[in-house]
DNA sequence: AAATGACCGAAATGGACTTTTAGTCATTTT
DNA sequence: AAAATGACTAAAAGTCCATTTCGGTCATTT
């Protein structure tokens, strides 16, 4: 009881401070201070900063997988899955403060412990859509393609409309990004 | 005569220099050494070194439009020239020195001035691929929808199939890109 | 009138010195 | 005996200041 107690005021102090000061400028020294343990006491649990950084990333890929699979619902269509997942995760990942701070620290700071870390999650979210991907594949949903580019571009696409577009214009609404993915996923340019 | 000579070695006398150093390591005692000519002199030209470094990449947009045009016939359908004047863009992209040079340059150093010129050469590849876009509504190849974000979508899925994508794994072939364009452009992922 | 290059101030660089911080480990507490 | 502690260390980061570099100017030369 008193160790499980102790790794969890660790946990839970170190998601605090990455959370608000980012990766760098989160010490050892302050994360021992605020879970009330001395300094030592985080080494017996984590091998270093990383390890630590590292369960907390973990965790946060769980919450996020948790998320999308309360949307997903076997009988809708695997478009429907898709977007509805696609939405909660942009709006999760925009309002996570640990991830808001680490995109933050990447762009001001290039921290490369900071952006492993959001590749980390990235890859998650790929494995993840990838297997959603080919599931619908097999299932005869959407044709029958190399699902880890289609994970990939899927991706990209959604990151350009929500995120890349945001850069030079004003923010598209949801219905329009909506609209647009359909576009090209469902039915294409082509007029025909 | 004199005159417009000497401007000319100037400008050659960056163009090499910009491809060969970037931005930031090139010096304007430098380019006034290659060039043969006082530093002075340079500013009888150019306003200052952000001037010089625009009037080449100002040429440089000037010959990616060239290469283009070379592919594009009215004849042809519009995804037919896409595909083209998109191999031939990326392939300019990958081979001209100055180009690669800036890409590094942002990536190692982050140097805004490569990042502002690779954006203006960005803005006019989407510029021209939305006038190409627009056309090709109006002629009733395509789907009629903001050519804003179709070109803005249309260059990230290229980048993402062409560039992002080899961060990862191996190069996606030529054919394999066609491929997947299709896919995403005149078919869509739907199986209907 | 055009071209030059010595010159200027601002900004970048380098290096000596100081502080901070990740990680260790001998000692104390439970 | 096992767990926890915090003073300690080595290395990384930060600060400061002298020196150099570099973009840009302008009095002088061609």
């Amino acid at each position: 009881m008193a160790v499980v107690d102790r790794r969890r005021q660790i946990v839970e102090a170190a998601e605090k401070s990455f959370a608000l000061f980012g990766y760098k400028a989160t010490t050892m020294d302050h994360v021992a201070k605020i879970a009330n343990v001395a300094k030592g006491t985080i080494y017996t649990f984590f091998a270093n900063k990383e390890e630590l950084f590292d369960e907390i990333l973990r965790s946060v890929i769980i919450e996020m997988k948790k998320i999308t699979e309360q949307e997903v619902q076997d009988d809708r269509p695997f478009f429907e899955n898709l977007y509805q997942s696609m939405d909660k995760l942009l709006e999760f990942r925009r309002e996570h403060e640990l991830l808001v701070k680490l995109f933050q620290e990447v762009r001001d700071f290039g921290t490369p412990q900071a952006r492993e870390g959001l590749e980390k999650i990235e890859l998650a979210i790929l494995d993840y859509l990838e297997r959603q991907i080919d599931r619908a594949a097999k299932h005869g949903e959407i044709r029958e393609f190399d699902p880890k580019v289609i994970a990939f571009v899927l991706v990209k696409l959604y990151i350009a409309l929500t995120s890349d577009w945001n850069k030079i214009h004003e923010p598209l609404s949801k219905e329009q990004i909506r609209e647009f993915s359909q576009i090209f996923l469902s039915g294409g340019l082509s007029k025909t």
